[in-house]
DNA sequence: TTAGTCTTTGCAACTTTGTTGCAAAAGGTT
DNA sequence: AACCTTTTGCAACAAAGTTGCAAAGACTAA
């Protein structure tokens, strides 16, 4: 676990700090998507807020999380899977915000389906965002 | 134009204010999705700010504009068409972003594909967001 | 292991965004 | 016009996000 968090930390050229061991660790361990509020709260040790934004922001340019967007003003952000590089991301797949214990999570293996969009429109990334009830809340 | 205006607010048995004409004049002419801040900074007249969050949540709660995801911690609003009612939204379709002018539409005519979920999982809205470059744009 | 360099962090100060309570103003109704 | 109800603006606040800078920490190479 320790080790993996230093490869994925090394991989991206990145200095393995406290910070971004630890927080690095929370999003592998939430197994969601985190807001940055979220990360906030579970750090162990308490950083700055400032630093915690830093490091949202560095892992996000190394391709090492995502951001997920919301209706909620507040971005959430996800473990990227391995192919994802500095300053490109291949994320295309769906996420799925729980209405009941509100965890969204990444499903990788659902494609985002082809849309037609009108003669001249190009699409270059796609988000898609499902809300529901998932298979643990629902009785 | 104005009469539009009027008609949309009684038909949500809103009282017609100065703010909410021109507000609703605002999204109306506008023709794409705006931020808050978007709101703010094109009223002719000058309203308070609370008064801009009040509207735009009333206007949401009575089916008069819905809300659209981004990445961007900055929700967005566009309008609603007919159909959605107080406390009902059916704004299921697409939204496309324009990476070069800026500009999110709505694409009210094409439809959101329907999507496998694994077993369990329930969809109650789904959101489509795509980013790209628009017709205008592409040269 | 240590010394030197470069990166990262915390802090302070600030801006922007969003919320709440309340009195004054405006809207709808008679 | 007089009334009652709703909406607005203001003030005061809370939360979220940004920036510059000095101190602390991480890496490298002697
Ligand atoms: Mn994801
Ligand atoms: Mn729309
Ligand atoms: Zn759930
Ligand atoms: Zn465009």
């Amino acid at each position: 676990m320790e080790d993996q968090i230093i490869k994925i930390l090394r991989k991206s050229q990145l200095s393995v700090t406290e910070s971004r061991r630890n927080i690095l660790e929370i999003f592998i361990q939430a197994g969601s998507a985190l807001a940055h509020h979220d990360v906030e709260e579970k750090t162990s040790e308490r950083f700055d807020r400032v630093t915690v934004y830093r490091t949202l922001q560095v892992f996000m340019e190394k391709g090492i999380i995502h951001t997920i967007p919301t209706t909620e003003n507040a971005v959430l952000y996800a473990l990227c899977k391995d192919d994802c590089e500095e300053g490109h991301h291949h994320d295309n797949h769906i996420h799925f915000v729980c209405e009941d214990c509100g965890a969204t999570t990444c499903m990788d293996d659902i494609h985002i389906p082809e849309i037609k969009l009108p003669l001249g429109y190009n699409a270059l990334q796609i988000n898609m965002v499902v809300n529901g009830i998932c298979a643990k809340c629902k009785k």
